[in-house]
DNA sequence: GGATTAGTACTAAATAATTAGTATGCGACC
DNA sequence: GGTCGCATACTAATTATTTAGTACTAATCC
């Protein structure tokens, strides 16, 4: 009865970024890349991969010997649908709240949110 | 190997913000809270409070017949870690990306950055 | 051609998270 | 005093998540 995480899981987002860093992966390729910052065996990463695909996080294709694994959706969305998530989960919605913990936090200074505020104002063509 | 969450999950925050909105519960205040938005066992409440208590987030004393729980830690604290690991998870420890997210995705609009940023700079005695 | 290498599929085991059943005790009520 | 209701402790089952081993296949190397 356990929920499935409607987002993506720690193991699978560390995987989606590789991914979306690179747009063209193998097995090999990413599992390299996570070996430099730790200990994990390759089928692991085979298997996460395979997940992401059944999850349509991932299309595979045949090439050469080995898989070639791209990302189906853009990191853009699947980012945005992660904060949503968050803010649905822990701030029923509301994100102002959370704009408070950052600043208090000093994740974000007043002088960003100026910035981020002014880069709005002036790009707002299409609302 | 999977590694225990270190904030709270899904159920924990979801009882936690029940505790925190009344300071002083009992399994069945919370039992009944959670009933009116989902069907759910009166011991499943007790096991995921004994859990909290474990985890240091409940304090229990014995009131009476039942035991009454409080929490140990301020509600502002707890989600304060719980939007740090978030933005060090998904961002990588850099709070601007999110910010934008939130402003693309229309929860934040650039009136309530300049709001807050205006509370910021008329609020900031103690830095 | 046999050994080595790199890849995949299949299988499975460990742990965390969630849910809840059963047994048991204690006070209230009749 | 027996029964009922409510509380707890103990136990356990289910599902998700994470990790990885084993067997097999195909290409490569000597």
């Amino acid at each position: 009865m356990r929920p499935k995480s409607a987002t993506l899981t720690e193991q699978e987002l560390e995987i989606m970024k590789i991914v979306w860093a690179r747009e063209r992966v193998t097995v090999r390729d990413v599992y390299e890349d996570m070996l430099e910052r730790r200990k994990i065996a390759y089928t692991t990463v085979m298997t996460m991969m395979k997940i992401l695909a059944q999850k349509k996080y991932l299309r595979k294709t045949q090439e050469d010997r080995a898989y070639v694994y791209q990302p189906t959706k853009p990191k853009n969305q699947v980012i945005k649908g992660m904060v949503r998530e968050f803010v649905n989960r822990v701030f029923n919605g509301s994100a102002e709240p959370l704009l408070v913990h950052l600043v208090e936090d000093r994740k974000l200074s007043g002088k960003d949110l100026e910035e981020i505020s002014r880069m709005i104002r002036e790009g707002r063509e299409n609302g």
